[in-house]
RNA sequence: CGGGGUAUGGCGCAGCUUGGUAGCGCGUCCGCUUUGGGAGCGGAAGGCCGCCGGUUCAAGUCCGGCUACCCCGACCA
């Protein structure tokens, strides 16, 4: 039993000044976290059951899914990450440290590597396979930017596993195995989730689903239909292409002056005014804007991509970046543009694009211009555009890339339905990576004709502690937290209230009797405490239920009441017991 | 890394414009009263006003520099 008179716990009547999200503020208000340093968070005791109540779900799902538990050190060499590439990839967010000899080491940001190590350091056998282990350790990263509380720390805790199969169709059952560990692991948690497609990223990969927690306040932006069901991460989206258009008898090209107009609208507004069009006014959409970046490769290089798209669209640098991982992307700059004469700043067209062409530059295509589509684009000279520049008649790309936003009423690539959109936060990531570690590593096994075959690996995370506020996210209401009772730090916030001694006398017992039908119970038993502070308090800390002890128990009834729902109901003390066992168990 | 903001008892904030004894609310401690919705009265503890330098008889306040933290954008569980 917890007793709020010696609990190590001060709840705040005031929002921290530097919490912004509900889970934030109201983790700290009640006293379950505080912070340590930016992005690192102390669990106080109620905090810490919270947390304790997670992992133990996370933990019974995947054992009960038949994978086997291990642990890693946190504290790692550096050798694995050198051969995998990792150390120098990860850049500045890994956590490096140097030992007393200067050896240097890291904290693990991730694992992929050690579990391919061990895996390759006991097995050799096909007929060791399948094998699907995991962890629940604390990771870092050195963030650029933490943020949220426990949404987005340098120190948090995940649990990661890693299935091992010697094929495609073993892979397979073994994504399958997990995803269905994990829907049930995200609804005992009292998660609303959505399975959402997604990008494999950085990790290489590549089927991917993201389990996300639907609310305002998360990261990741998705989209999802509501006629065929589905959805996606918005850096995973597929642009449905419309059908090609038969250009024959279409105008043909020609260039126009058109001075001063280096952005989309000063040049729709000069060419409705000037070269107006019979049927309907040119509008951004008419228009090809072509968008040059600098990519910067893993090995180190450098190299211009030039990204043509319809003009009413702006380039979303999530999705460009995710369709062309592992190359990061960088601004084009005004050094760049000195070193390649051929593209005129505001103007740049077609005309000199593609790695054939003049610039030699990388050229790839919205999904949207399709051949036989007709635009107003750049004619690459200082205050010109060419017109009725058709594509596949008058221009060629080196291929197509999914870099353009996705906006809410876009056509779904599925049944061209309508797509919503939300945001969410990613509490669980599955992929299949497929042999991407194993090769780096030299993870093979002999298969049933006495061949080395090299593993293919499936990677699966869960956010730990994130999911602790995930769950608050889900279910916290204006008077404070409301747990789901599996993961609450009790069942049962039993109230005394007033100054006779009865109702101490009368709470204890009842606390006692309760614990000792297994219920888990925290008991204000401060006295001298008003009873609106008790209140306020035992709401704010969202016990499922509340049970008070006080004036009515002269009449022979005590109350209890639903957090949740906030019904209440008058009990005879005899029958208390047992009737708020009854509601713990449902 | 770019942009914005903040830094004053444990928490939330005022004071700075116009330099002159460091304040308010909450919390904590003591006493009395109070006890079904964050109680009242009286008393008390607790602060290098982020750091360094400058101006001044005098700096929380003005000037310069630095640091830390928070928020918004590009990465990720």
């Amino acid at each position: 039993m917890l007793r709020m008179s010696t609990l190590f716990l001060r709840t705040l009547r005031d929002d921290p000044a530097d919490a912004e999200v509900p889970s934030h503020k109201l983790l700290v208000r009640a006293g379950y976290i505080r912070r340590a340093a930016p992005g690192v968070y102390s669990w106080l005791p109620l905090g810490w059951k919270v947390y304790r109540n997670v992992e133990r779900i996370v933990r019974e799902e995947m054992d009960a899914a038949g994978f086997q538990e291990v642990h890693f050190p946190a504290l790692l060499p550096r050798e694995p990450y050198e051969q995998t590439g990792r150390w120098t990839e990860y850049g500045d967010n890994l956590f490096r440290l140097k030992d007393r000899r200067q050896v240097d080491m890291l904290l693990g940001p991730t694992h992929e590597e050690m579990f391919t190590l061990l895996v390759k350091d006991l097995y050799s056998s096909y007929k060791d396979l399948p094998l699907a282990i995991y962890q629940i350790q604390t990771k870092y990263r050195d963030e650029a930017r933490p943020r949220a509380g426990l949404l987005r720390g340098r120190e948090f805790v995940k649990k990661d596993s890693y299935s091992n199969d010697v094929d495609d169709a073993g892979l397979q059952r073994s994504y399958d195995a997990h995803r269905d560990a994990y829907v049930k692991t995200f609804g005992r948690l009292g998660l609303d989730f959505v399975i959402v497609s997604a990008m494999s990223g950085a990790m290489g990969g590549s089927k991917s689903e993201e389990f996300l927690q639907p609310t305002p306040v998360g990261e990741d932006t998705f989209v999802r239909c509501a006629g065929c069901g589905y959805a996606a991460n918005v850096e995973a989206v597929i642009t449905p292409a419309p059908p090609a258009v038969d250009f024959e008898g279409a105008s043909a090209a020609h260039v126009e002056d058109t001075p001063d107009t280096p952005t989309i609208e000063t040049l729709v507004a000069l060419a409705n005014e000037r070269f107006p069009r019979a049927d309907r006014p040119w509008t951004a959409a008419d228009t090809l804007k072509n968008v040059v970046v600098m990519l910067a490769l893993p090995d180190g290089t450098r190299e211009p991509l030039c990204v043509g798209l319809p003009g009413d669209r702006e380039v979303d640098l999530k999705r460009l970046e995710a369709a062309l991982a592992p190359a990061e992307v960088e601004p084009f700059t005004e050094a760049d543009f000195a070193k390649n004469p051929s593209l005129v700043k505001g103007y740049i067209g077609p005309g000199v694009l593609g790695e054939k062409k003049a610039s030699g530059i990388r050229y790839l295509l919205d999904p949207r211009v399709v051949s036989g589509t007709a635009w107003i684009t750049g004619a690459d000279e200082p205050g010109r555009h060419v017109f009725d520049l058709v594509a596949g008649r008058d221009f060629h790309a080196d291929g197509t890339i999914e870099a353009a936003e996705v906006r809410a009423g876009d056509a779904c690539p599925q049944c061209g339905g309508t797509l919503h959109q939300a945001r969410g936060i990613e509490i669980g990531h599955i992929f299949q990576l497929g042999r991407k570690y194993a090769d780096a590593l030299g993870l093979q096994v002999l298969d049933e004709n006495g061949k080395l075959v090299t593993v293919t690996m499936g990677s699966y995370g869960i956010g730990v502690s994130r999911a602790v506020a995930a769950v608050v996210e889900a279910t916290y209401d204006e008077l404070g937290l409301c747990w789901p009772r599996e993961v609450a730090p009790a069942d049962v916030h039993v109230v005394a209230t007033g100054k006779d001694e009865a109702v101490f006398t009368a709470a204890e017992q009842l606390s006692q009797q309760l614990e000792a039908a297994g219920v888990r119970v925290l008991y204000d038993d401060r006295p001298k405490v008003s009873p609106g502070v008790k209140f306020k308090d035992a709401e704010l800390l969202g016990m499922p239920t509340i049970v008070v002890v006080g004036k009515g128990l002269a009449e022979g009834t005590i109350e209890v009441r639903d957090r949740r729902s906030g019904e209440k109901a008058e009990v005879p003390v005899a029958d208390a017991a047992g009737y708020v066992v009854a509601q713990v168990r449902g």
